[in-house]
RNA sequence: GCCGACUUGGCGCAAUUGGUAGCGCACCGCACUUGUAAUGCGGGGGUUAGGGGUUCAAGUCCCCUAGUCGGCUCCA
């Protein structure tokens, strides 16, 4: 046996020639190798000079490895059950994976529980997963029963293969057969890249179908639509629990059952699709939310303006919305035409839209006046209500609804202060998030895709603009990810995207640069040589909308918002009738501070009381009887349950009151 | 918009093979007057999302509309 020089998790070592990774590698919890960057199977013999690396099933890599070949037992157990299913694409998603089957009836759940059945007896089985090496002349004979297979065989190495690179890479075609250990035979395969675990064995039963649902053939909704199932895929027991209880968590603080159980907000189906209406519970913490703000934005030279909720169509015509974005608008409300007894147009009537952006009637209040230098940079405000025609399907509580109100702002800058004022934005912006209590962010550079026609605007200035944004973006210090395509249609973007409590993220504020507009609107200033110039836009949405922002608060707080923003902020439970007046005097007093307090005077016993102010998420429950009237005291209650007593009723009302200017949690 | 599921008193749910709507919480009344998450008793409230059809009979079956949920596409 000759032997060969490779290096093995960084170290030079001398390994015989031929040998594999189950050689190499004894541990059980190693799925794969990584020779010379590339994923590999255990399989793989390596050759003099490689660079090998171990791939661990709990390292990124190795999950998706696991949930990929998970993927592969779904679609075995699919084709078991039936044959007719044609083959989609399967690829590891985050926490699990998926494949699409285009099939004659959508998959029912009690279908999902068959196919449990069906994995875990192919699981058992312990079949081999075997990679092969063939040519797109014998691929297309071997899944000639396989259209989608097959498109994907031609679309080999392009660009658009998309999610399909799971399957196609841009190098040689390979197929997984699935081998029974015991005789060999080949018992299901799957045109695939690979690397696949050694075995099914390895999936254990830690693995579970979640759900089914269409989605469209390569994701383009002209193509026809396939079957989806989703499942997830873990290497432990524990971690599989661990996630099905994250999802639990997620699903107990999703803000529009939060919304009902606390009585913050509804969607009146007598309303409309996506149009809430906030309940006084909600209000408060909205108007506290908005207050807030108004503050800041008062502070920090901001002007505040206010415009109507519809408009002639013109406006919109003018600033391109109506040419590039007309299907996100509600259909236009005709005013004012008349006809004559036959029917002909005696006067022409006028089309009226809804607003879907606030910028036109911000750019009209900059154009109603003559402009100079001196007055920029000029920084208009307003909390504007828009709306906008959400198709039916994606419509989803506060966070993606119809109707919604912008914390919109709109600043007017010179050329030269561009940067200088995106900076304070950004600052600005990131200052309040954190007043609301988000404090993990990272920056998203939204750009334009070269040659998609929903962009306008020349190359140039789209240029300048994209370069100052990631100029101020990479100074800011906060982690940058590129989102190409994903621009305004008038201009670039950096998006702040916040972490909440349980580590999901989602985007807030949006700071975009917009040469177009004031183009569009021949917008000018006089410059301090006498010369006109035209002045850039910078658009600035801090919560989005506070209606979505309200609804990630929500979800960020579990509903247990901070004093400063509960609704109620006190609850006083005298222990019995006899303590109401004692208590009251207490309560008056904080109210008499503009602590939202409130007394119970209900029927309801002591406990019940606690109850049920403890779900009704009251920040501070203040507690009286016999031992603290003697005392001039008052006992606390917590959220949590903890308590504590005989608090002097001065030192009571101070904490309180300092909770609620720090703005703290309790 | 597309695919699928779902819609029963304010909320959460139940109702054998189609046989004519129940429960808990909440609400109202009465009694109890209580030291840290549910006092007891009594009462009111639904033409089962809306409309149409099949049937002797529809909450249960079929069709249309609206809404909700999960995805897909979309989110200027």
């Amino acid at each position: 046996m000759s032997s060969i020089q490779v290096t093995v998790d960084g170290q030079p070592t001398s390994i015989e020639s031929g040998v594999d990774g189950f050689k190499l590698f004894t541990s059980k919890t190693v799925v794969a190798l990584r020779v010379n960057g590339e994923l590999r199977d255990l399989a793989h013999r390596p050759v003099e000079g490689d660079a090998i690396e171990s791939v661990e099933i709990g390292s990124p890599d190795g999950l998706n490895i696991l949930r990929h070949s998970s993927a592969h037992v779904l679609a075995q157990a699919v084709q078991n059950i039936n044959p007719e299913a044609k083959l989609g694409i399967g690829p590891p998603i985050t926490d699990g994976f998926y494949y699409d089957f285009d099939v004659e009836t959508p998959f029912t759940p009690e279908d999902l529980r068959a196919l449990e059945k069906e994995m875990d007896r192919i699981i058992r089985s312990g079949q081999r997963f075997v990679r092969r090496a063939t040519s797109d002349e014998a691929a297309r004979v071997e899944l000639a029963n396989e259209p989608y297979k097959l498109e994907l065989i031609g679309l080999k190495g392009t660009d658009s293969v998309g999610d399909g690179a799971a399957e196609v890479g841009s190098g040689e075609l390979t197929i997984y057969d699935n081998v029974n250990p015991h005789t060999g035979e080949t018992v299901w395969k799957d045109l695939c890249r690979g690397p696949h675990l050694p075995n099914t064995r390895m999936i254990g039963n830690v693995y579970s179908l979640m759900r089914s649902a269409a989605a469209y053939w390569r994701g383009n909704e002209k193509n026809k639509q396939l079957q989806r199932i989703y499942g997830t895929a873990w290497p432990t027991k524990e971690e599989l629990r661990s996630h099905l209880e994250q999802l639990e968590e997620a699903a107990k603080r999703d803000h529009r059952r939060l919304g009902a159980e606390l009585d913050l907000f509804s969607f009146p189906e007598e309303v409309g699709s996506g149009l809430a209406v906030f309940h006084p519970k909600g209000g408060i913490i909205r108007k506290t939310m908005e207050d807030y703000s108004r503050q800041r934005h008062e502070e920090a030279g901001y002007d505040f303006v206010y415009s109507p909720h519809v408009t002639k169509s013109h406006l919109f015509e003018t600033s391109g919305h109506l040419q590039w974005y007309a299907e996100g608008m509600y259909p236009p409300l005709q005013m004012d035409e008349e006809r004559d007894e036959n029917g002909e147009i005696r006067k022409q009537g006028q089309d009226y839209y809804l607003k879907p952006m606030n910028c036109p009637f911000h750019v009209l209040i900059y154009k109603s006046q003559g402009r100079s230098y001196r007055d920029l940079p000029l920084r208009m405000f307003e909390f504007g209500t828009v709306y906008r025609y959400e198709k039916s399907g994606v419509v989803h509580g506060l966070t993606r609804a119809r109707g919604f109100t912008q914390d919109d702002a709109h600043l007017f800058v010179t050329q030269e202060d561009i940067e200088v004022e995106l900076q304070n934005v950004l600052k600005f912006v990131l200052d309040l998030l954190r007043d609301y209590g988000l404090n993990d962010f990272y920056l998203e550079l939204s750009t334009k895709e070269e040659g998609n026609p929903k962009f306008v605007g020349d190359d140039a200035i789209w240029k300048l603009a994209t370069d100052t944004l990631e100029k101020v973006a990479t100074e800011s210090g906060l982690k940058l990810v590129p989102d190409p395509g994903g621009a305004a249609f008038y201009g670039p973007k950096i998006s702040v995207q916040a972490k909440d409590a349980i580590g999901r993220t989602w985007q807030m504020s949006t700071i975009q640069l917009d040469f177009n507009l004031p183009e569009r609107f021949d917008l000018e200033y006089t410059a301090n040589d006498g010369t006109r110039r035209r002045p850039v836009m910078i658009h600035r949405a801090l919560f989005g909308s506070i209606e979505r922002f309200f609804g990630v608060l929500t979800e960020h707080y579990a509903g247990i918002f901070p004093p400063w923003l509960a609704p109620v902020q006190v609850v006083g439970i005298p222990v019995a009738d006899e303590f109401n007046d004692y208590l009251g005097e207490v309560i008056e007093k904080l109210r008499a501070s503009g602590v939202r307090a409130s007394l119970d005077v209900s029927y309801d016993r002591f406990p019940k009381k606690i109850r049920n102010h403890t779900k009704d998420k009251v920040p501070f429950m203040l507690i009286a009887g016999g031992e603290d009237r003697d005392a001039n005291a008052v006992s606390f209650r917590f959220r949590d349950g903890s308590q504590e007593n005989a608090v002097p009723v001065a030192q009571a009302v101070e904490r309180i009151l300092k909770a609620i200017a720090d703005k703290v949690q309790v």
